[in-house]
RNA sequence: GCGCCCGUAGCUCAGCGGAUAGAGCAAUUGACUACGGAUCAAUAGGCCGGGGGUUCAAAUCCCUCCGGGCGCACCA
């Protein structure tokens, strides 16, 4: 008996009654949905729907609920239904019903907990995108961890999902970039505008080896097209190889020199020029974004003759619904919030619906920390906190599952001593634990002779079992909840909450015999459900990126 | 001035309009001749930043004030 399996039920036995009371509304699941109490006095399961519905059919909730109540309780698998407080509704299943979820998860393995709220549907996930001009900083490792995660999350619920990196080798940065290789080759200051740093004169002295010309003889301006064409490449192999060790694989590395030598550029604001959306000021030509909700207008071609920030953005909008994405969000960090609602506003001017067609997800920043002092960054100065620090101060699995762990809403400070730590102390080891201890179990289960051959779900009656049965059953809506809201951390938290009912099961519930015990279906039927948790801890951690060894 | 995010236990942070607001760490006290003690049990710790409002019900939604972070270019 799942929740989902339960509420269908529910929702038949409300209709009914609410239909006899001259109820005309239309019920859905959704208004049965049910959720845990917090105290497991108040049954597995909870529903509010009496409070809900006794204005509009003008009875008590009390009233409505007692009924509701009563027919309930002869529902299949139900044990018992009370009445509390305002009018709560509270169903305990009994231990059979229950306990059936464990070999149900067994059976299911990895697809356990897999939905269908995106089936079918094409879904752009563009993140990270960091220029080439220097080493992956912290801000776009936030995004690296949890927009991968929530690509893993959306193929889960049936998304046909690609990871794209934008990678904008047009324009002023990627000047500032050569000019400073060439000047670190020269053995010049950087200059004024540049980036500095010790990657900067290591990407120069890698250029040198890889020309095959003779760099003295040739004019500056070619020397720095030199480096800016090898240092680019260069500078991506870096980045493409850090997100390679991270566990992030993109799809597609999106150019942004393709959509100017296309003439895609060109071709996105003449689209707007159409729908009557561009207007000439000042000497230079301007998207009417006000019309559609900006607070100000923006410039698509500057007086010089030069396109404008947005333009890019038009047109790489464009490429991306052309190849058929219906859905396509953007991940950025906190400095850039201001550009939500220009976007919003090219979206609705394209004719398409802001927030659906496109999304802008916005993280704030990440603060690293060592022995409690912020770890301070400039990228003038080159001391940027990068992907490759990061790993080697925490680890691959420690890093992401920090980074993931918090809403993307909410500043983070990452201590670095902390997720560092192998104890207990650091969060992923107690749900990486938690897995290699199931596994561990499992081992010893089959040296003692306990294997699945039995299953008798009515003998995992323990609090510490109907609490742990409880935790897996909530598996699917968590993860269905953290794809609606793009919110991975859900599924982090949630695995810390298993890892902490499997921990206290196991410590008081037995998979093998002691001793000389003789082996018996209890120990058989616990084997499934040690399984089934590290099954759903292993599907967790899989939606994180994160390890699940077998062994620590 | 305008906009986005945040303010919850000593710390780092969860919390879907629901019942007595949670977890981990830190503190105190316990549990190994028992499947891995990287674990578990227990104690203590809170005007959920302040004030209004909506609701049967508000940490959650709305308004307002205070505090913090980040933005408000013909830069990218």
């Amino acid at each position: 008996m799942n929740p989902a399996d339960l509420s269908a039920a529910l929702l038949t036995v409300v209709t009914g009654i609410a239909a006899r009371r001259g109820g005309t509304q239309q019920l859905t699941v959704d208004d049965v949905q049910l959720e845990r109490p917090r105290n497991r006095e108040h049954g597995d399961w909870a529903s509010n729907i009496a409070m809900k519905l006794a204005k509009p059919l003008g009875v008590s909730p009390r009233v409505l609920a007692e009924e509701i109540a009563a027919e309930a309780g002869k529902l299949p698998g139900v044990a018992s239904v009370d009445v509390a407080g305002p009018g709560f509704i509270n169903i305990s299943l009994d231990a059979a019903a229950a306990g059936a979820l464990a070999k149900t998860i067994v059976e299911q393995a990895d697809a356990y907990g897999a939905g269908d709220l995106y089936a079918g549907v094409t879904i752009n996930l563009e993140f990270v995108s960091a220029n080439p001009t220097g080493p992956i900083h912290i801000g776009g490792v936030r995004w690296a961890a949890v927009g991968d995660s929530l690509a893993r999350i959306f193929q889960a619920q049936g998304g046909i999902v690609t990871r794209e990196y934008y990678f904008n080798d047009h324009g002023l940065q990627i000047d500032r970039f050569a000019r400073s290789l060439l000047a670190s080759y020269l053995q010049e200051p950087a200059p004024e505008d540049g980036y500095g740093g010790a990657y900067i004169s290591d990407i120069a002295a890698r250029v040198m080896t890889l020309y095959p010309g003779d760099l003295f003889h040739i004019p500056r301006e070619e020397q720095q097209e030199v480096f800016r064409s090898i240092g680019v490449e260069l500078m991506f192999g870096d980045i493409k190889a850090s997100l390679h060790e991270f566990g992030v694989k993109f799809d597609v590395y999106f150019h942004e020199n393709e959509l100017h030598e296309t003439g895609a550029v060109e071709r996105a604001i003449q689209r707007l020029r159409d729908l009557g959306a561009i207007y000439e000021a000042d000497g230079a030509t301007w998207f009417r974004s006000t019309d559609y909700g900006d607070d100000k207008d923006r410039v698509v071609i500057k007086s010089d003759g030069e396109f404008g920030y947005i333009s890019g953005d038009l047109a790489y909008y464009l490429n991306k619904r052309e190849r058929g994405f219906e859905r396509n969000l953007i991940m950025l960090g906190a400095d850039h919030h201001g550009y939500v609602r220009r976007l919003m506003a090219m979206t609705k001017a394209f004719g398409d619906e802001p927030y659906v067609n496109l999304e802008i997800l916005i993280g704030q920043l990440v603060n690293l920390v060592r022995h409690g002092e912020p770890v301070r960054m400039s990228k003038r100065a080159g001391t940027v906190v990068t992907l490759e620090d990061l790993v080697e101060a925490v680890g691959v699995d420690a890093g992401r599952y920090a980074l993931v762990r918090s809403s993307i809403d909410s500043q983070v400070d990452i201590d670095l001593d902390l997720w560092g730590r192998k104890t207990n102390d650091n969060p992923v080891f107690y749900v990486q634990y938690a897995h290699a201890r199931t596994h561990s179990v499992a081992r010893n289960a089959a040296s003692s002779g306990v294997d699945r051959s039995a299953f008798d779900a009515s003998m995992l009656s323990h609090e510490t079992e109907s609490i742990l049965l409880g935790v897996l059953a909530e598996y699917p809506r968590v993860l269905r909840q953290a794809a609606e809201l793009r919110e991975p951390h859900r599924i982090a938290r949630y695995s810390e909450e298993l890892a902490g009912a499997y921990h206290r099961w196991y410590d008081s519930c037995r998979v093998t015999p002691l001793g000389d015990e003789a082996v018996t279906d209890m120990h058989r039927t616990r084997l499934w459900l040690n399984d089934a948790v590290g099954q759903v801890l292993r599907n967790s951690l899989g939606l994180l990126g994160v390890g699940a060894p077998e062994r620590m």
